[in-house]
DNA sequence: CGAATCTCAGCAATACTGAAATAG
DNA sequence: CCTATTTCAGTAATGCTGAGATTC
């Protein structure tokens, strides 16, 4: 872990501080507030899938193959879909691949083209850490059904209006 | 950047599969929202820091130290309010040092206690830091003053819930 | 020939562990 | 003697740039 509990909340004190010296400071806190809650889902992730040998980006990188039809796609639609740099795809690929939960594979038709395909370890391996990350509830407490919904709206708002995604 | 915008959502999509196929989709639709959300802000910032020779993390600092009594703390409480780890803390300080921005002192009672104290180039940089990032909107657009608001009181019910802070 | 796909080498920022030095 | 504070060395995961190989 990354620190201490404080007795109040630090984001709303600099906030205070930002809104008397700076000026308006909803946006400040809110940004800061994203990035705080970041650290602390992607630390809890980690450590549930930690003893499943994965990391987020590897987690997602497996569902994402097994949520395809034929429990393959190519490195780059992989790479659109999880918005991972094309080095980044061949990094997590790499080591996915290294563990035996992916295999590479040719294109059929398109030569330059590299399919990832999931094997039978990496659809157990992933059923298994699912239901570590989720009896961990994601790292995300504190919120009701109906909360994490707004959360999720307000935050696709902000996806939709920088262009993360279209419709 | 790390991808093209998709003519989906596919945190949407990813939910409805998970929904048929997992089951409640709900919080793993707001983690990865979190997620995607932190890494378009975190670039949107970085960015706008970028010609002023600081990253959000070393930002941060400044401003926590302009909004001290005296413009100087110990490195100890820098780490807790910013939830650095102290070897974090040092590497900061280490790189906000060597562009003079700050300065180590040594605390006047503690002697196992560093201070760290802005420099009036640090509070230079700091305000024009501050212009370039407010300018920017902190990479957050799409929201209304009140969505920004809720967005916060939302991040802050999770922040409470996992002992981020009390009270 | 230009564009697309993937890989590799290298660099930077970050987070952590373990160990050490110094001081309370 | 034990704890607190900071630093250092080393490791790891990540993201990026630039360049190259192959193929469309």
């Amino acid at each position: 872990m990354t620190g201490r509990s404080l007795p109040f909340d630090p984001i709303e004190r600099a906030a205070e501080l930002w809104a008397e010296r700076v000026g308006p400071a909803e946006t400040m806190a809110a940004v800061t507030s994203v990035m705080r809650v970041q650290q602390i889902v992607q630390s809890a992730v980690d450590g549930a899938l930690r003893p499943h040998k994965l990391t987020f980006a590897r987690y997602e990188a497996l569902v994402l193959l097994t949520f395809s039809r034929h429990g393959s796609l190519p490195m780059r639609v992989m790479g659109e879909r999880l918005q991972l740099h094309p080095t980044s795809v061949t990094n997590i690929v790499d080591r996915l691949e290294a563990d035996g939960l992916v295999e590479r594979a040719p294109h059929p038709t398109d030569r330059r083209t590299t399919l990832v395909a999931i094997t039978d370890d990496g659809r157990t391996r992933m059923k298994a850490a699912t239901e570590a990350v989720t009896e961990a509830n994601f790292g995300l407490s504190g919120l009701t059904a109906r909360q994490t919904e707004q959360l999720t709206e307000l935050l696709a708002k902000v996806r939709r209006a920088t262009g993360d995604f279209e419709s």
